[in-house]
DNA sequence: CCTTCCGTGTGATAAATATCACGTTAAGAT
DNA sequence: ATCTTAACGTGATATTTATCACACGGAAGG
């Protein structure tokens, strides 16, 4: 039983109809992950196809010795690809999902799919579309790191953290080269640069973004 | 109609049920590329979800200027995710798909994906498996060009290579410095130095890759 | 047989990025 | 106010990768 009633899932989620909507709404279980908790972890194990309500998931891929690589937000509407994926063939995670704010999130017991799947096509529009945005998504971060410098990365990264986030970032240098796979000092140096062109200004633990937007 | 039976199906596609395989027998369509054609290109518009039975399709990325990078092999059995998530939603590839050896597809219309989701499980469940598969696959790619150094991309790049075309590698190094978006000089340079640990021998226009198999 | 071209080998150099070392600054704690 | 610490700045240097220049040898075609 979610929190939420079948007309307001609609509203988060504009591609489910109303029976959908009300299947879920029996059947789904609401759940508040807080600030920093982890939702996925490698090895995981997954019972339940995650949706978002409101909040925001920050998803990213860890190295062998502990680098991390930022991939993509999960956001209000979304859902997380990867726990319908691993569910459906009890695969086990190999990334990691953190909520960067509260996050309150909507469980699908893995028992429903074949009846979602078969009873419910505006299930599956949303699961093929989950899956191609993600992938899209995936693409997108191949064809950075595959083609670009750092410096146009760092400027994608911004980007999208400003789309995300607004465009005040409350980033530490640190945490961008974390995140980029990248180091402070490069981080440093490149923002300088990026200030003197005007695409950023910056304050002691935040970072304003001042380029166009993404889209 | 397609040209092979209901169990040939099967034998290639082993997630199919019989009925789904009556049902694609029928309404499925058999066509041959050639060896070099293209399947896939960016801006690419699909009316069909694409099943490989037999050859190869290499996928790659293309960068803005040019420049290439591999992703994966398509082989007998898999099916081709962005064909599938292209399609249902009409929307266009980013990425470019030629058969390197002469390749025999099923090209299944738009149209029946509604009636195939909703009645035949094994669609759905091949479908997913499909999708999970691809992303996997994307995502290992994401850890090599994140992490790790070139020698490592390119024993991985080989090893991936001599895992799908057999050992004997018919790749000159400027091909491979394409795939890997690197030079050619830095390819022989390393694939000398992996000569000489003995984890390659080399052949005008070939390689023999003689280290582990993948998997 | 000779020429041409393609694939390869290799040193020198350049460019991008990472790392090290250390200095500066600002915010919060005592 | 002073101390402490985390964030940031910056030069020097190392490492990795790309690029340039050129040499060599075999294969294919005339």
């Amino acid at each position: 039983m979610t929190s939420l009633s079948p007309k307001e899932l609609i509203g988060v989620f504009p591609l489910f109809d109303l029976p959908l909507a009300i299947f879920l709404h029996e059947h789904g279980e609401s759940k508040i992950y807080e600030q920093g908790s982890i939702l996925m972890k490698p090895g995981q194990f997954f019972k339940y196809a995650i949706l978002i309500v409101n909040g925001r998931v920050k998803l990213y891929r860890e190295g062998e010795d502990g680098e991390e690589f930022f991939m993509y937000f999960l956001e209000s509407g979304n859902a997380c690809a990867l726990s319908m994926m691993c569910m459906a063939r009890s695969q086990t995670s190999t990334i990691m999902a953190v909520a960067v704010e509260e996050t309150e999130v909507i469980m699908i017991p893995i028992q429903y799919m074949d009846t979602l799947m078969k009873n419910y096509s505006a299930w599956y529009h949303f699961v093929i579309e989950t899956y191609r945005s993600r992938f899209e998504e995936l693409l997108t971060v191949v064809d950075q790191i595959a083609f670009k410098n750092m410096d146009e990365r760092l400027e994608w990264y911004l980007k999208r953290q400003a789309k995300s986030l607004g465009n005040n970032l409350m980033l530490t240098h640190q945490q961008i080269a974390h995140d980029i796979n990248s180091s402070r000092e490069v981080v440093s140096r490149l923002l300088k640069k990026m200030e003197k062109t005007g695409l950023v200004s910056m304050e002691r633990n935040s970072i304003v973004w001042m380029g166009e937007e993404l889209e």
